[in-house]
DNA sequence: ATGAAAGCGCTAACAG
DNA sequence: CTGTTAGCGCTTTCAT
């Protein structure tokens, strides 16, 4: 089944079959009906390999990540897939390491032998503003997933997350339970979010009339073995804190095995909560309090945002908040902790 | 960089390029080597697209599965990406529903759609026949995976691994640190593997003359809850095992959360092992023992052999064994005389 | 063992 | 508005 099958059947050229199935509206409305009956009838579906060899695009996306966490990865590849499938797009998946030099070139060489017609980029690849200039330079269409708490004005269509307020949330919610010495385990530098949840972290503070302390804001990477390592070294503080705050659920989990090994009893010694919800805050025990970040839904709005804008459709950013949710890793802290604060 | 271009180097035709290129045995050997260093001063890829519109098939593979765990299915993704990108192959990902009724014929239709060259079956979606007959009856080409302790007879190219071994390994290992009381935590029905570690749990046993207790063996799916809820029966016993093997390492991660929840201390109080060595037998606190199953390098493997398959070469099935991996999560049985003094 | 010619199904660039 | 003519980069088929 062709185009020319088509044509024949409508009465038409191959060319003016091939303008109404890409939606161009320099045809007839007559002459478009007719083209389209034929479709129906011969249950014609254009041959996606042509198009890309011929067109200037292949009619398909690349999606872009460097991200450790498999939950994250799953979930993302689920929500691209998704929108491809509605649309009709193609989609190849793109692992990378956001630190190479060359990035930008690989990325550029990768949408290049596949004719790609788009990227969804995701974090931290979408914050590397070297990168996203360089792409830009190349005229690859593309849209970002990023950590704001307001949406950026660069003229780049992009989602954006609001993690500063999700963490502005999390503290809360350990300030309204009692706590005052609240640990924070930071997140790796080259993700945005990691900034923007210290900050959120430090405005819940602030509000609550809370002194912020150094000592207790470790720096690390997402990874368990910093949770580990840094809730370690959050026990061994004269004044350890009664709860802690991990830039993720890795790490959190890191906390609460930290906990564990030096014997103590999460939540009753000690509060723990996470970020993301994924798995891993249910598969623990006891399940970590942590803000639900909803990957899936995150990258399929963005997905659909970016083939919007390959049609030349008009795109606005969108927002995306993630939501509190409270499980067995937090309760107030101990009537101890709260006498030696007041003595 | 199109093959024109390889040819003027290499001083040969473009079409004996497309020979080197896609592994035909009818070149010279020197000829062979002269394309392929044009090829590498060049950086040549060839186009998919145009390779898929003007040959039979899409030089393209899909890569089955149909499995919950984040991890096993982002080393399977990496062991596919791997071989393909080595091989020149393109790779479409398919979440799929192993017990849906129109299986085969979904799996047909995206094979048709994107004139697919192949498909790499993964579990468990490798172990259902009849699907596997329909597939073979479309001459579809496909290359699965399967848990088997030999090599299948039927004809259809596969990689197999041997779970029966390794779960015999784990088992022993606890037999020789002295557990005599051992629970066995069973995973899905549907997968195949359940059943071969469940024998080599009970071959182990066998060969070191311990007797099988039913009620130490514990139906479940391969889910943290199920390994949570089994835990607690066989804490729940008159006499409770010193030692659980779950099925896989989120069985296991449920079991230790169980034994947490129910103030045992692991390993002292109670050993637990997992299967699959996943970042959930790091991620937990002890670190999990289990055993190492690289889904990385048994899919990469598998998706070798169906372009080779694909190429009309002959191929034949390989083995996998998983390794045993000791961690902290297992240790010898308490003593009777200190337990006693303990409680 | 190698090459020449003929498309694969579609769209870009031009006609009219 | 619609049609014609050229390819896209590769594999197929058939020569040699």
């Amino acid at each position: 089944m062709t185009l020319d099958d088509v044509a024949a059947q409508a009465g038409v050229s191959a060319k003016t079959v091939s303008r109404v199935v890409n939606g161009e509206r320099s045809v007839r409305p007559d002459t478009r009906q007719r083209v389209l009956r034929a479709i129906e009838q011969l249950d014609y579906r254009p041959n996606l390999l042509a198009r890309g060899l011929s067109g200037s695009h292949a009619y398909t996306i690349g999606l872009v990540y460097d991200n450790p966490n498999a939950y994250y990865i799953i979930a993302m590849q689920q929500g691209a897939l998704t929108a491809c499938d509605a649309l009709n797009f193609g989609l190849q998946m793109r692992p990378c390491d956001s630190t190479v030099p060359g990035l930008a070139e690989d990325l550029r060489d990768f949408v290049h032998r596949s004719r790609l017609s788009g990227l969804v980029l995701t974090t931290p690849v979408s914050e590397r503003q070297a990168t996203l200039r360089k792409l830009a330079a190349y005229r690859i269409p593309f849209v970002r997933i990023v950590s704001a708490a307001k949406s950026p004005h660069d003229g780049i269509p992009c989602v954006y997350v609001d993690d500063r307020d999700a963490a502005y949330a999390i503290t809360a919610h350990l300030l309204q339970l009692g706590h005052v010495r609240i640990g924070f385990l930071r997140g790796g530098k080259q993700h945005h979010a990691s900034a923007e949840r210290l900050q959120g972290y430090q405005d819940a503070l602030r509000h609550y009339g809370v002194t912020l302390r150094k000592e207790l804001m470790i720096e690390g990477d997402y990874v368990f073995d910093d949770g580990f390592r840094g809730a370690r070294r959050l026990f061994e503080l004269a004044e350890p804190p009664t709860a802690i705050f991990g830039c993720n659920d890795e790490i959190a989990a890191g906390a609460l095995a930290a906990a564990q090994s030096t014997g103590l009893h999460v939540p009753y010694d000690v509060s723990i909560a996470g970020f993301e919800d994924s798995p891993f805050s249910r598969h623990s025990w006891p399940p970590l309090t942590t803000a639900r970040q909803r990957a899936d839904v995150i990258v399929e709005r963005a997905t659909r945002m970016l083939i919007a804008r390959i049609r030349g459709e008009h795109v606005d950013n969108e927002s995306f908040n993630p939501e509190l949710v409270v499980r067995g890793s937090t309760a107030p802290p101990r009537p101890k902790s709260r006498r030696r604060k007041r003595g």
